[in-house]
DNA sequence: GTTAGCCATGAGAAATGTTCATGTAATTGA
DNA sequence: TCAATTACATGAACATTTCTCATGGCTAAC
């Protein structure tokens, strides 16, 4: 007789899913699930609820009134399942370790530090640090005991290391704003041939633009390299030559108009983040919880990035 | 890789009703489910969270830490959850409406007027009112629009008329502190005989000690009639007679030793309260959240209830 | 006027939850 | 101390829910 109202936290994270990712597709993406599974499920909700909770018309989705009343919900109640879930996990695990990073990508540290402040604030017992300079095999650091956690684009296999997906990425061509190439819609191999390709001081075989796309097409422009993400932008704006970079690190020069970007091929360039450990921490709370920390903060903060396969 | 940690409200909502409840079982009964569908589910949630969140040793029930951390996050996100669905019932049928209330039982204002109260925090938008005085035929004033809501302990099918349970409760025998009688467990239809019984002022056949278990035995003791639940318990207290109330009625009148209480047969004498609306009214929001609010209500305030069979 | 992209839908498959029928341990009462 | 009772656990069968697959319709953009 009254109503069961039958309403689960799986609900909240789907709306808070469909409306941060700003549709039903790409939050099943981000859920893990596909999109028929999104859409019954939302419909059965709203069937629950005899009300409807996103404007399906608009294009990105809009929340209904009610629809925004249960994301509130969300908002308040998430969180604290959350930080519920920590404190269990500290229970059983302990809240102490020492997590010693390694970050393969220049341009990582962006996201890195904002997210590694988040994670201090709920595992002070945690010891942090991040290992500088550029590595050459930072997953050997892992098996010597070095580095506990790695974040690498190339998740090949070894033994003792396992891996969990961070999120996709694309790279970007990055030319001045006014320069010629930017009437065209996407850049191809060719378009780079005359140019200079300004980089980041690694060997080539550890670019992808380099690897995935340029020396298969037969391209081989001279290289330029600098050390910091400033000093890149700042060549391009003055006309030096041509780069790539991950799309959330240039995305505030694009706002301001200091540079141009365009997309790497017809689908555009895009490369991936995992995170390694070993396979004896992978289960360790302050460990999991870390790489859960960097991926929902990744999500909450980065443009233009996408979810894996995979677990998580 | 990371954990999964599969938590939903329901388990929440389990695990408060096993606290609350004392133990699997009776949880089992407030769910409405059976007691194995709650151990499986309870021992799911552990499993998942890989640490035990019931003392199984002790009875009652104990939590442990980690059972302990769960609740508080399940009173915490609880109400908020019901908060947010009470707001959404108000966005689709509106907040306002009458609710005019008979009640066939003199000792139900003991619980209604709290839990009145409470609802009307909730509902300001809700005319309430209480219709005094003895009614013979409640049902009769829902049909003739006269109430809108009846608390009842005879769910008689009439057309028109839908009943949502309430709950059972025990009707207790009260006599002086130091009768002989209170040397017995409980009380057989025998041990009236000698006694006055005291009763509030209804036709007897609207007494269930008479109706169920006096008559069949062909027990007819004298009656003696009162107004008010202190002027009962004051003419046993004094000797005068024997009667028999509710648990929850007599409950702090028990604790300070002012009048004994004896189950009545072996099992307890055991009665039943249901709410009676109109067909039409039973899916209005502010109806069917004035049934779970006194349902919720009664069940944390009243000792000695017990659920019943039937929806919600 | 195609071509994409996005959401809806129905049917079947998979996963999950519930009950039934017992078993076992702890507690109560002669 | 030995039934009798009460409460929780467990495995298998059953029921329900949830997910995926395979489509179809709609809209916006070349």
């Amino acid at each position: 007789m009254a109503n069961p109202a039958h309403i689960e936290l799986r609900h909240l994270r789907l709306l808070q899913a469909v409306t941060e990712a700003g549709g039903l597709t790409a939050a099943a993406e981000r859920l893990h699930l596909t999109q028929s599974a999104v859409s019954h499920q939302l419909k059965a909700l709203e069937d629950a609820l005899g009300l409807p909770l996103v404007e399906r018309a608009a294009r990105p989705l809009g929340l209904t009134a009610a629809g925004r009343r249960l994301l509130a919900l969300a908002h308040s109640a998430l969180p604290q399942v959350d930080a519920a879930l920590r404190d269990l996990a500290k229970l059983k695990d302990g809240d102490a370790g020492e997590l010693r990073i390694a970050v393969e990508c220049h341009t990582c540290y962006d996201w890195l530090m904002p997210a590694m402040d988040a994670y201090r604030d709920v595992w002070p017992g945690v010891e942090l640090d991040l290992l500088g300079g550029f590595q050459a095999d930072p997953i050997g650091l892992l098996l010597d005991q070095q580095a506990d956690l790695v974040i690498t684009s190339d998740p090949a296999p070894r033994a003792g290391i396992v891996y969990a997906p961070l999120f996709g990425f694309e790279m970007l061509a990055l030319l001045p704003p006014d320069h010629a190439l930017t009437a065209k819609k996407w850049l191809q191999p060719a378009d780079f041939a005359a140019h200079t390709l300004i980089t980041y001081p690694v060997p080539e075989d550890r670019l992808d633009l380099v690897r995935r796309v340029l020396a298969p097409a037969g391209v081989k422009p001279p290289r330029r390299e600098a050390q910091l993400t400033v000093a890149i932008l700042q060549l391009v704006a003055s006309r030096r030559g041509l780069a790539a970079l991950p799309a959330w690190a240039v995305a505030p020069y694009l706002e301001r108009g200091y540079v141009a970007a365009r997309p790497i091929g017809k689908h555009g360039l895009w490369a991936e983040l995992h995170v390694a450990v070993r396979a004896g921490d992978a289960a360790r709370a302050f460990v999991a919880d870390f790489i859960d920390t960097v991926k929902r903060d990744s999500f909450a903060r980065l443009p233009g990035i996408r979810p894996l396969a995979g677990s998580g």
